[in-house]
RNA sequence: GCCGCUUUAGCUCAGUUGGUAGAGCAACCGCCUUGUAAGCGGUAGGUCGUCUGUUCGAGUCAGACAAGCGGCACCA
């Protein structure tokens, strides 16, 4: 008879096997009623669960991160129970939790509408105000079977063949509806009630585009309504912060019809990307590399070399000229680095080197990946290809981890995701090799102290890679710097080097992007910072703004001798109050506003004031001018004039 | 590319059961000469995403296309 040891040490003996709830119920009302789940050594299950040795057992309520996540499962179940009373004919597929909440695919004969969606979250409230018991069935798999067939679950029937071992399912009985599921599930609906439908869209069965599309119903779910209402509220937040909102609220770019994701870069936008383009320069020239450029339109042999007309054809944008020659746009830079390579006679005293290009890349992205400066079909790429010898080529990899950490620090990332994909089926190169070059790149990590994932089989056919993935301000996740290892296009192109021996040797490559592309990596920005950006990156650093007409040269004068001084200031010496003024340049998050009057103009100094409101007093110019270079150069290389 | 939704003035949005369009802000012109987040008045501005159809008549109904939005798939 089991004796059952709680967290907190205790030890509970029962006679009898107990299920979870019995015991929370041993412990107090008040727990019982609070029970969502157990957890019997560590492992999650049931609240009516029966444990019949001893056990280490906690109990798990809403207020446990596990507890939270059954809850969000569960509602996917209850949308099975609504979807089911309300479209009999619907087929249930499959309802995973994900992060802060859960959804469930659909087969029906016609797509749901907002309206069906409304009905379903109408008819889910009402199941839950019920407060029904949720009743588990461990059922043997011939049961299960002739359960689902018996309701025309055909796609749970599919899933139960993806399961050949299994002997025995859990069903979870809602009243009439049946759900398969290992659980645990919440013991009763009342635990649902802080939830909230949330889209609608279609998703491929299986996740394959090859299949048939499946109605998506989206939601979110807490342990409680304040904590739901948070999360609605932190969505309208973020949504506020939203790159492309902010792109033309702050007037920094565009888009338009006639060129769907091609970017249309506003003074102050360009002025934004340009602060990226001069840091970066510093920055690599710095770490040794130099810089090239490579033409944008080449012709088709070039790409039939580099494979990229046999295997990206379909991504590319080509011309044809009246001789019938076929050139395309570059997709990547890659072959226009291979072909600088390949000029003239390498050296291994030329190893390593690290060409950098400033590359804008052209791929026909499909219609519907389109997103704001995320995902464009022109963009800018902080490339560089690294040709090295196989000795060199692990110190060059733990030296690109090490600069892109750095750079990302300086500009306020320190959460980033870094992916390890290695080998995938189809590749090329020995076994040998690709141990090599996926421990180049996982020792390199190691060596910086860092946390990776790896996803096994997702590395490209040439070689493994590293992504360095950054979260958007609604917590989508995008793939900014990358390192690659290349097998595929030195040997393509033939390219060698002059050992020391004298004999050809063929290089290793590095493929690295730090900012990834920089139309992605300034709407990061734009997100990150919500249009307030640091000295070091604000298109425009200060306005002067005049009290009234009789200030007006005065104004301008501040404004040119700031200038000079380097500083990114416009003067604002329009016939309106000056309330109105810094309302304007505060909606536009401007770092500074300079007000001048009469006091300012006799005394030869500015009134400063902050973003935020700050009140900064009245400052002569040079104390000024000193205070913001102070600001701009701590966080990053002052910006030079160099053009792209 | 696939599923759904959306598209009206520079911006944010109204526009009832089909009867050829409205507001606020911005712009422009005046008045005011202004002290730290919207001073007052006036003027101008739209073939209602594009095309085709139904109708005596279409912003409103139908179809096609395009772009955008939310997902899915894709993302060397």
């Amino acid at each position: 008879m089991p004796n059952i040891t709680l967290p907190d040490g205790s030890v509970r003996s029962f006679d009898h096997p107990v299920t979870i709830l019995e015991i929370a119920r041993n412990i107090g009302a008040g727990l019982a009623r609070a029970t969502v789940a157990g957890r019997v050594d560590g492992r999650l299950v049931d609240a009516c669960e029966l444990v019949s040795e001893d056990a280490r057992v906690e109990i798990v309520t809403p207020k446990d991160p596990d507890g939270v996540d059954i809850i969000r499962h569960s509602c996917a179940h209850l949308i099975g129970h609504a979807v089911k009373q309300l479209f009999p004919s619907a087929k249930m597929v499959i309802g995973p939790v994900i992060e802060n909440g859960f959804y469930y695919d659909i087969w029906h004969e016609r797509p749901f509408t907002p309206e069906d969606v409304a009905a379903i979250e109408a008819r889910m409230r009402e199941l839950i105000a019920q407060e029904y018991d949720v009743v588990k069935k461990m059922t043997p798999r011939a049961e299960v079977i002739e359960t689902f067939r018996a309701r025309g679950e055909d796609y749970k029937l599919r899933l139960i063949d993806d399961m050949p071992d299994e002997q025995a399912m859990g069903l979870y009985h809602h009243q009439e509806y049946i759900d398969m599921c290992r659980g645990p599930h919440v013991p009763n609906t009342r635990f649902l009630k802080a939830f909230k439908l949330t889209k609608l869209a279609g998703a491929y069965w299986r996740g394959d585009s090859r299949n048939e599309m499946l109605q998506r119903i989206y939601g979110t779910a807490w342990a409680t309504k304040e904590e739901l209402e948070a999360h609605l509220k932190m969505l309208e937040e973020a949504e506020k912060r939203d790159h492309r909102k902010l792109g033309q609220q702050l007037d920094l770019f565009h888009l338009q019809e006639d060129a769907p994701g091609a970017v249309f870069w506003h003074p102050k936008g360009w002025r934004l990307f340009l602060a990226l383009i001069d840091y970066m320069r510093v920055r690599q020239e710095e770490a040794g590399y130099v810089e090239v450029n490579t033409p944008d339109v080449m012709d088709r042999s070039l790409w039939e070399t580099s494979g990229h007309w046999q295997n990206y054809r379909q991504n590319m944008f080509t011309t044809t000229t009246e001789d019938e020659r076929i050139f395309a746009l570059k997709p990547m830079n890659c072959p226009g680095a291979m072909s600088m390579f390949a000029q003239g006679i390498k050296s291994y005293r030329d190893l390593p080197l690290r060409m950098a290009e400033f590359g804008k890349v052209h791929r026909y992205e499909p219609s519907g990946a389109l997103h704001g400066l995320m995902r464009v079909r022109h963009f800018t790429q902080d490339d560089a290809h690294i040709f090295c010898t196989p000795e060199q080529m692990e110190d060059e990899c733990k030296r690109v981890v090490a600069l892109i950490l750095d750079i990302y620090r300086d500009f306020d990332f320190h959460n980033v995701r870094i992916k390890l994909s290695t080998r995938p089926e189809n590749r090329i190169g020995d076994d040998a090799t690709w141990d090599k070059l996926e421990n180049a790149l996982s020792t390199a990590l190691e060596h910086m102290g860092m946390q990776w994932e790896v996803f096994p089989g997702e590395g490209a056919f040439y070689g493994p890679k590293l992504e360095f993935v950054l979260r958007d301000a609604i917590g989508r996740d995008w793939q900014c710097g990358t390192l690659q290892v290349d097998m595929n296009l030195p040997e393509r192109f033939d390219l060698g080097y002059i050992a020391e021996d004298n004999s050809r040797r063929r290089p290793v490559m590095l493929h690295r992007a730090l900012f990834g592309s920089l139309e992605r990596f300034t709407g990061i920005l734009i997100e990150h910072h919500a249009g307030a950006f640091p000295m070091w990156l604000a298109p425009v650093h200060a306005v002067v703004m005049n009290i009234s007409e009789s200030q007006e040269e005065y104004a301008k004068n501040v404004a040119e001798t700031l200038r000079k001084a380097g500083l990114r200031v416009e003067t604002d010496l329009r016939n309106e109050k000056i309330t109105y003024k810094i309302r304007e340049h505060s909606l536009h998050k401007l770092p500074y506003q300079l007000v001048v009057g009469e006091k300012e103009k006799a005394a030869g100094v500015v009134a400063v004031r902050a973003r935020g409101g700050k009140d900064l007093g009245q400052m002569p110019l040079p104390t000024l001018i000193e205070c913001w270079q102070k600001e701009i150069d701590s966080k990053a290389v002052a910006p030079s004039a160099a053009p792209v």
